[in-house]
DNA sequence: TTGTATGCGTTATCAA
DNA sequence: TTGATAACGCATACAA
């Protein structure tokens, strides 16, 4: 009964149906697991019914489902590269490109395709319909709901950035707090006495330990915490506005700032500019992550930088071991900042307004 | 690793194991039939039983499996957006992250995934392990070897930008002569007479039409076009070096530029500040694309905006209509442009230098 | 070294 | 209304 014949033979050659595995097979005179084997270079075949099934592969120009390569094997065969807010403006989420660039190297040499989710939305239709093997996570923060989907998804997943200790998961990170040591370490070197800390939103995985590091380098140096601020978010507008209600409500602010993030310390410049301060006369501003804007910046911007491009790429080599060697256990690397210093940080001048 | 037998029966779960829908019908005791049935909401199956299996499905935390789903029905499931050059720096590359913006809209409501092919050679494996339904096109040149392969390969693709005449694809383009025509209409109202066009590099598909759009308008408008420049790329450098060299040349600049890309536009102002030339009193530049940095740079730049967002929602939607009707008529749809007037033009200041 | 047979997880076509 | 069972296209134990 399972001996059902085909409505079609042999004879007429369907141009609507793809040719499959089996066509191949019967045109070289084969068994498909033959043709298979030469798919995937195989020891042991012949070399002339070798270089035959390949002369009929080529003839064919027969080239194998992807999906269903991949299904026996119990996999997909594609990444995904998350990112929530993914597709906002590109000065307030200048993360991504760099991850791509990193990431689009490993996946060029290997055998899997590149998910893109930027929405929460395609980000939890990623993982209820399984249609990934593993997830790189970028730009995730606390209360992104889809973080406790993907953990107890059991789906592997490699973080970069900050991410929560207790976890399954792999992460590596910047090393934050020697960004913020370093930081402080340039002002007090230049000689401010007051430094005030620019972190960000609160409910990201960062904040705690920037927030610890800082207070402890300006301990250490024997400095004093000033006007530090909190804003709502890594925007140029955030940081502008928080700047500028330090000023309105009559705080007399430090003479430099360290700030998480580069998009914020360009809006704190713009805001002390407006308040008619010289940057870096009277204020000094250091940012974090060197994005292609503080380059840009008027004066450029005193960053401190990590490598993106390398960090997203060991990312996805990772994941992709992890997904091979099925090792899940968690790994967690730290990789070293550098400070890259331009003309918005300098010596404090007294009385220079 | 295939037929290995299951050391184990029913009784205990093996923990490895993705839980398929046998296993669901099993426990329901129904058949997968049936499950399969109740996933789909088809009408035929009693509503007692509908509720006990969707209760069983709940129970189980079953998801049934993207790709298997896929395979009988001879797709993927995945859609690629395909851009060569595409993790070049931002600030050269501003054109993805709304297009990704638009896409996502489209594929959050759909079921499909989205892959993202940044590289040549990404952009191959795609086509040639048939990994994906369908492709979207964006910022492909004339000379980006894929574009051939991609016509032959047969897969459904919709192109967001411009591109050839002759092809089976289906092509958004915004309306290019138009937006060269109304930059030089607003020049000429501020009174310039002598005006140079910048129309990037040659091997790109909008040039021609750039070009002889430009002409026409020059022309009807009786105006003269002096000192017009061809840059290799859509760069800030590129744009710097070219109008420094048309100095350097001594040749007399025109009193506007109008260039077919803001980031060679800001090129052109920065190196005619170097040059001692005030922007817009000397020299007035209009760029297009309306790209974040076009609104940040020193002055502020006068542009031509298209909607990329609209278009690559439009596209996305295209593309799976495509597919899903296999309707591959080739469709041609042009979109409006709009002038956004800055302070980069103004009128010309004779002797202001 | 090669072919046979089975499984991957689902949908669809039957027959019951 | 439901249940067997054949595809879908491929990889791989196992037999030959």
């Amino acid at each position: 009964m399972m001996a059902r014949p085909k409505q079609r033979a042999t004879i007429e050659r369907d141009e609507n149906k793809r040719i499959s595995i089996i066509d191949v097979a019967r045109e070289a005179g084969v068994s498909p697991a033959t043709v298979s084997r030469v798919l995937h270079n195989k020891p042991i075949v012949d070399p002339k019914v070798r270089d035959m099934v390949r002369e009929t592969v080529a003839r064919m120009n027969y080239r194998p489902s992807f999906a269903a390569r991949n299904l026996p094997m119990g996999r997909t065969g594609y990444l995904a590269l998350a990112t929530p807010r993914g597709s906002q403006n590109i000065f307030t989420n200048p993360y991504v490109f760099p991850s791509l660039e990193g990431i689009g190297k490993v996946v060029d040499e290997s055998s899997f395709h590149l998910i893109i989710a930027t929405t929460p939305k395609q980000i939890s239709n990623l993982l209820e319909t399984h249609a990934v093997d593993g997830m790189i996570l970028i730009q995730f923060q606390m209360d992104d709901t889809e973080v406790e989907a993907i953990e107890k998804s059991g789906i592997p997943a490699v973080v970069v950035g900050a991410y929560k200790q207790d976890t399954r998961l792999s992460v590596l990170t910047p090393d934050y707090p020697t960004s913020v040591q370093i930081a402080v370490e340039h002002l007090a070197k230049l000689g401010h006495r007051e430094i005030g800390f620019i972190c960000g939103p609160p409910n990201t995985f960062k904040w705690r330990s920037n927030q610890i590091a800082f207070g402890e380098s300006i301990q250490q140096l024997g400095l004093r915490e000033v006007g530090s601020l909190v804003t709502p978010k890594y925007t140029e507008e955030s940081g502008y506005t928080a700047f500028r209600s330090l000023i309105e409500k009559g705080t007399k602010p430090p003479t430099a700032f360290v700030s998480t993030s580069d998009n914020i310390a360009i809006g704190v410049i713009n805001a002390a500019q407006d308040c008619h301060l010289k940057v870096p006369g009277d204020l000094s501003v250091i940012g974090y992550g060197n994005i292609p804007a503080s380059r840009m910046a008027q004066p450029p911007l005193t960053t401190v930088a990590s490598n993106l491009t390398l960090m997203a790429s060991d990312a996805a080599q990772l994941l992709i071991e992890i997904i091979e060697t099925k090792n899940y256990q968690p790994r967690r690397v730290k990789y070293p900042v550098s400070l890259i210093t331009r003309e918005s940080t300098g010596p404090p001048i007294p009385g220079a307004t």
